[in-house]
DNA sequence: ACAGGAAATGAACATTGTTCAAGGTCTATT
DNA sequence: AATAGACCTTGAACAATGTTCATTTCCTGT
């Protein structure tokens, strides 16, 4: 007995996540897949159009991970009775820290597609998945008492989101080593705080009041 | 006559950069250079020991525009007598995203590369440049009177100018049209301008207060 | 048992990065 | 001016890779 054609995709996709982890986007090679796999090159371009799709698989199974690990972090707070927005916003900035240093090689590649992909028209799955997480911001963000109509608070969420992300990915451009993870953990603290202090305080409206001080 | 050995690099350079913003990384073709050089490839190795050289070297000219771009933007500013720190902040953001959008596939392409080297150890003039800019939004955060030790204000501007980075990497995922662009501006006022006010009111503390409030 | 179709195969092709032996060019010295 | 020696240029050749497709193999329903 042989395995299903859905289990060998499966199948492919844990080799492809993992020969990306090991090195980067110029490690995932059709050869490769089939050899690990046990099956032919042209039988890989059976199961997907090409690298690309596959690339493009695993990518979605990485978003669709993460996406879970925040919600399970929310939640987790949310039974623990967490409701102070700075330490819901840094549980999340955490679980998303965890995540990227437990997916090396794959994270940055799911960056580097995403980039390739920006000719092509039109949101598709991959938006959607990251509205998900926007939404999440933006619901913790409602959560705390900052005169936000629903579009500004919206605004925040990506901008600080955005943020975190920038920090993470800035950050791990030198080498992962310790030093770095803690600079990096610094760097979100204090852009958190900062940032929910600047909120209580009408910093979003900043712009309104340009020569008043 | 022929070009000079000096002179030809930079032809070749040239000639990458425009290679690079066409179609990013994957454009970068020894032989097309070698064509559109009017040299052999054997000679573009000669110049260069491989194409990641011919790469770096062209993200190194990127990296010293981009710092020329910002310290002429602060250096304008300064002229013109603002002081205030938002407005500088954002005027350096502005030129941070102009400069993005002048170099809609090179850009990205120093960004993928930059990840790609990560394995390499130690710091190296990449991360000089980096610096450089850094240094930039602290002497900025300096002018403003917020109470921040020198390595507090330098974490600060880290995590400002990374956060600015990581808004306009994100925004641009999706295609570049004129509502992206928007969106983008968007999100970076609303960051400068709650970075600011949390900053006034002490937010990058918020950690010695967790519960205060 | 067998026909028909679906799936797998791997040889073959095109494209690319990179190397290198062969030949060419220039410069300084006699 | 002639020549040796260093340097440069060339482009053919090699290896690695993505992708295709005619052929073979396998399975399934009758």
């Amino acid at each position: 007995m042989a395995l299903d054609k859905e289990e060998m995709s499966e199948k492919v996709l844990a080799i492809a996540e993992a020969l990306l982890n090991e090195g980067g986007a110029d490690n995932l090679k059709a050869r490769t897949i089939a050899e690990q796999a046990g099956i032919s090159v042209g039988s890989v371009y059976n199961l997907f159009a090409d690298l690309d799709e596959v690339h493009r698989a695993v990518n979605m199974r990485l978003l669709d991970r993460l996406g879970a690990t925040g919600i399970a972090a929310m939640a987790d707070l949310e039974r623990q009775g967490v409701t102070d927005v700075r330490h819901r916003i840094l549980a999340m900035a955490a679980a998303y820290v965890r995540f990227v240093e437990a997916h090396p090689g794959s994270w940055p590649a799911v960056l580097a597609f995403n980039r390739r992909r920006a000719t092509q028209p039109g949101p598709d799955a991959y938006d959607a998945l990251l509205d998900a997480l926007f939404d999440i911001v933006a619901g913790v963000l409602k959560a705390g008492d900052f005169d936000l109509d629903d579009d500004r608070r919206a605004l925040a969420a990506r901008a600080l989101w955005s943020s975190v992300h920038g920090i993470v990915t800035s950050g791990y451009v030198a080498n992962s080593n310790s030093r770095q993870a803690e600079e990096i953990w610094h760097q979100i603290e204090l852009l958190v705080g900062v940032f929910v202090k600047g909120l209580e305080h009408g910093g979003a409206f900043a712009h309104a009041e340009t020569k008043s001080e």
